[in-house]
RNA sequence: GGGGGGAUAGCCAAGUGGUCAACGGCAGCAGACUGUAAAUCUGCCCGCGAUUGCGUUCGUAGGUUCGAAUCCUACUCCCCCCA
């Protein structure tokens, strides 16, 4: 469905497809055009990090911020306690209060330079804080009665659950009470009336939606974005090696850069208009062009919105170092005089003194604590995927000695055509 | 409450006393081809080890047997039908 929005926020959404459904398109186009509002989208803490499926939501806050508007993104530390049961066929795994505190501090983090956290028009907050401190029986008799059973019984995703008999304690039955109370507590208190989520969020939205207009006699408005799949019908984000974080310590620049550069060739216009700010002209033109180039400006425009120009630099180098099977890395030394080794890749290490009393490439690799057992090693080797300094391994007990190395000890090891490490000998 | 069916590796799904670490398919990994894409073809695919070895798997716990995913008993959970 194509509409005009007369504000420049939703127009932005509409045309880059991120609108998935809105409780009200044009009241809610009227407020966006009028001026500045305020918008939430929540993100319960059930990781330490975010990883790029919640990264539609974050660009949505981004746009909204860009456009003028006041963002609040709220952390899950209380409905996290209570798990959402939307989108989820089996019960989730109850987490602690302190596994969720950490965590909660985790998402923060990983939302990285996506959103300009110091400007007062961002905002973070914490369900926790009021949820928390809630009266059981005073919950009941003022939220509690305002929510018919017979409606939630009606929703799509208590329905499922019910449909498959698959168990859905009364705990589970709570969160949609407890979000729709943030968003009543966010536009009671900070007058915020436009709540965001994934398209599965669309129940628990509606139904804050519906509890402010009863509590307050205020109309709130509710929008909701696409879950991403992939060509594969895959949840995006998630790779062989697991999901896609966005926290800097869980996910390299470098990796983050590499998971953008490979993506299907299918996905790049969509994958450009979601999840970089370049106009969307500019974006036609890349996209008329070599896919290799687009892809590789996605991975850059991709990787500098979440982690900073700063660290386009060096994957440049590594990647054009590895494509002219240049050594990937840079020493230095300390002014004490010891080696540093200067990598945008996975950096192994090993002490000399192993290779002296072992030689057996594999042995030093599982040392180094770069593969996990011989059997994988042999594995890798027979299927002829291993190589050292661009030398394919052929036998299986590879030898390697302290005298086939060169200065600074360092060995680039790439395994298949993608990955690629180092593994350093400690003098 | 009564009756019937089912639970097999990450998922789907065969197997119904030894030849079963368990047919297929998907996903995953790797190779070839290419463009760090897709499609296709090939190999690997429980873990460890290694020229034929060891360990752990077929809902859970026992039992029968030289031998069980397969038979028996109990238990748990799920699906369907009747009330």
């Amino acid at each position: 469905m194509t509409y005009n929005y007369k504000s420049s926020f939703l127009q932005k959404l509409s045309t880059r497809g991120f609108l998935y459904q809105c409780t009200h398109d044009q009241e809610m186009d009227n407020l966006f055009a009028e001026g500045p509002q305020k918008l939430y989208i929540g993100f319960d803490a059930t990781a330490d990090s975010l990883h790029v499926g919640s990264l539609l939501p974050l660009m949505v806050l981004r746009w909204a911020h860009l456009c003028g508007h006041e963002v609040i993104l709220l952390l899950g530390g209380g409905t996290t306690l209570v798990g959402d049961p939307s989108g989820k066929e089996e019960t989730r795994t109850i987490l602690t209060k302190e596994i969720i505190c950490t965590y909660t501090k985790g998402i923060k983090e990983s939302v990285g330079k996506l959103l300009p956290m110091q400007d007062d028009r961002v905002r973070v907050l914490n369900n926790a804080d009021w949820l928390a401190s809630l009266n059981y029986l005073d919950f009941l008799r003022d939220i509690g009665s305002l929510f018919s059973v017979n409606k939630m019984l009606a929703l799509e995703s208590v329905k499922t659950r019910l449909d498959r008999a698959q168990n859905l304690s009364f705990l589970e039955f709570n969160y949609m009470l407890c979000q729709a109370y943030d968003f009543f507590v966010l536009s009671d208190q900070q007058g915020c009336m436009i709540q965001g989520g994934g398209s599965d969020q669309w129940g628990n939205i509606v139904s804050g939606v519906d509890l402010i207009r009863r509590k307050s006699g205020k109309q709130a408005y509710g929008l909701t974005f696409p879950l991403i799949e992939t060509r594969d019908g895959v949840k995006m984000g998630k790779t062989a090696g697991g999901a896609v974080w966005l926290h800097p310590e869980k996910k390299s620049a470098y990796d983050y850069w590499q998971y953008w550069r490979n993506v299907d060739d299918r996905e790049i216009e969509r994958f450009l208009l979601l999840f970089t700010c370049l106009d969307e002209e500019t974006i036609s033109d890349i996209v008329k062009g070599d896919p290799n180039k687009a892809k590789i400006r996605l991975a850059d425009e991709a990787t500098r919105l979440l982690r900073g120009e700063e660290v386009l630099g060096a994957i440049h180098e590594t990647v054009a170092a590895l494509s002219q099977e240049k050594a990937p890395y840079t020493v230095t030394t300390t002014p004490e005089g010891f080696p540093v080794v200067n990598t945008d890749l996975p950096l192994y290490k090993v002490n000399r003194s192993f290779l002296e009393q072992d030689s057996l490439l594999m042995n030093l690799l599982i040392e180094a604590g770069a593969i996990e057992s011989k059997s994988a090693v042999r594995r890798l080797i027979r299927d002829g995927a291993l190589s050292l300094d661009g030398e394919k391994i052929q036998d299986e007990l590879y030898q390697i000695s302290l005298k086939d190395l060169i200065d600074p000890f360092v060995i680039h090891i790439k395994i298949g055509k993608k990955k690629n490490l180092l593994l350093q000998v400690l003098p």
